[in-house]
DNA sequence: TATGATGATACAATCGTTTGCACACTGAAC
DNA sequence: GTTCAGTGTGCAAACGATTGTATCATCATA
């Protein structure tokens, strides 16, 4: 059985309270006391029992990481891992551990979170938030502190870190404008998450500022990756002389299938169509062409996430903060120059 | 402040006992009763203090899950998440939590275990045991279920699950013979890694069995990557007619590094060198060729293990057990037929 | 010598549950 | 009118720590 205070007190012949104290550097425990303590709490391998001493001290030194949508989809793109990385590294550092959940087939996203807030073992909350659910409710009553990751609905009451996505935006369009094209696609806009809404808007503003009309069909939503009659649509974007010359897209997944999709068509990427893609993975960074891609940085939002989340328990934090993560446009050969 | 059990028990004016009782569906408890206790505790937004039940249980619904290398490694690599979410599927399904643990820098991967182990928060351990670490040490005391994922030293007194990794060196190597080719180079093999020790028993296996010599110097380690003055070496085994004309690796990593390698040197895959790989990743999978490569179910390999420490916490398994989880070959374009 | 300050330790309550046991009631059997 | 099941409830002791306060020496001071 495991050692407890108890058993530390009794051969060290004081009270369980004065193990306590020495055993946490209390100056009012006399050094030789201490001294005792300590070699007897090694000797019998004691360790305090973090479920008792959480109990106590209402503090578990645990945080609690919600990854959205299910294990099944959320695990299989390489962004989480990444996250996790991130809030790991800043874990381990100050000693704190990682309650992960998931929702599933079994249990909604949003049961999952008032599991996990509801169960009392965490002091605080990580939220990958890249999907708009509903997570105010189970939280709103708990005095919780919480870190989303990804922009939440209403920003200015929570806390987050993101990137400026919108930036993002902008600056791949502005990109593919340099180099002298026009006619440019965006690809896997889908309303309900939040980074593809802001990187539209930032398309639309370099458009904008180029003084290129807005073809509203020329923004494609992702689930004609899913669904095999939505290639229609792509494949009636993608003929006639006034085709797009260039194509934002919205994951280095998404960009891989496009490739496919066009070379079937005997067009070419970059020579026919130009692409700049996001999120930088390997599998982006290996297929041919190697894409031009945005890197994120998701393990530094892991990392500013868990930081901001460590203030917030500690108490410093009193107002909604957020925190931008700089983004890079790692450049490889998915873009070609237009010269015309 | 959130709402204890004596909270609901002074509403429904019963005593704490009853309330516990009431909620857990004891038959000692009233139809009356019960009914009003659990509508009070629905009003009051009652969840018991997991924290408080695991202490007088001792038994905490949480499984520890470490990963070796510190997760700056770890989670690098695909294979790890996958299986993070296998055990996570099973994890929401039977509803425990996962508490995650890396080591790090500031961490080792003893002392995490250690760590994970001494708090008393895990009623037990899943062991991404890559790598040969002396864990036995800090968890031979302690009565925790343990299983280990990858093939443990002395794995008689240990449970763990885990491919048959010698077959798969064996099948990977037959692979190549069948189709013609007797020089083939065993790239990867590093000591500390069971994996690429039982896979290279394969490889020896299927070589003899075919009557080919070993050549020993035609097994390499994977450091060849970090280190440049190592590519001598590649460099001299590649020169020269009798050089390889297939090569086993075992990370697909490692095969689109020798991909660009070869490349380099004017020669290329599948025409002159022929490439089976493990891991079955996106990136081997979208990299120029496709590789073909062992699929070897990490997520599976997640899942299987979850089970078993289910069923061992749940006092199931008497003995230590082994789990096999079959691969899988996936052909794609990296091997050509020799022929001679 | 009484008094007060000081320093070291122990006592006991507490955190929020669970659970063995005692207790009180009801109605039936003797 | 006892005794005896049987049923439903409450009491109190755990689980293993922490921490405010009381206690008790010890020693210096008046």
């Amino acid at each position: 059985m495991k050692a407890t205070i108890k058993d530390v007190a009794r051969v060290a012949r004081v009270s369980p309270s004065t193990v306590s104290r020495a055993l946490q550097n209390n100056p009012r425990i006399s050094q030789e006391v201490r001294t005792r303590v300590q070699r007897v709490a090694k000797e019998l391998d004691f360790h305090p029992n973090q479920m008792a001493r959480s109990l106590v001290r209402r503090h578990s030194h645990i945080v609690g990481v919600m990854f959205p949508g299910g294990t099944s989809i959320s695990m299989g793109h390489p962004f989480y891992p990444e996250v996790l990385r991130g809030i790991g590294q800043v874990a381990s550092q100050q000693r704190y551990h990682m309650l992960l959940s998931t929702g599933s087939e079994s249990l909604s996203d949003v049961e999952a979170v008032r599991d996990l807030v509801g169960s009392g073992y965490v002091s605080g909350l990580l939220l990958l938030a890249a999907q708009d659910s509903p997570m105010e409710e189970p939280l709103s009553a708990q005095a919780m502190p919480v870190v989303e990751i990804g922009h939440p609905l209403d920003a200015q009451h929570r806390c987050f870190v993101d990137n400026d996505n919108v930036m993002a935006g902008w600056r791949t369009t502005e990109y593919l404008l340099e180099r002298g094209h026009k006619r440019i696609l965006f690809l896997g806009y889908d309303a309900r998450f939040f980074v593809t809404v802001d990187r539209r808007k930032g398309y639309e503003q370099a458009l904008a500022q180029a003084g290129i009309a807005l073809e509203p069909e020329w923004v494609v939503s992702s689930r004609f990756m899913e669904n095999t009659t939505d290639n229609s649509l792509l494949e009636k974007l993608f003929q006639g002389e006034d085709r797009p010359t260039a194509v934002v897209s919205m994951d280095d997944t998404l960009s891989i299938g496009l490739i496919g999709f066009l070379r079937g068509r005997h067009l070419h990427v970059p020579e026919d169509v130009s692409l700049v893609s996001f999120n930088n993975t390997q599998a982006g960074q290996y297929c041919m062409p190697a894409l031009t891609s945005v890197d994120v940085d998701p393990c530094r939002l892991g990392v500013c996430a868990m930081q901001l989340l460590l203030d917030m328990i500690d108490g410093k934090v009193e107002s909604p903060t957020h925190v931008e993560v700089p983004f890079r446009l790692v450049e490889r050969h998915s873009v070609s120059v237009l010269h015309k």
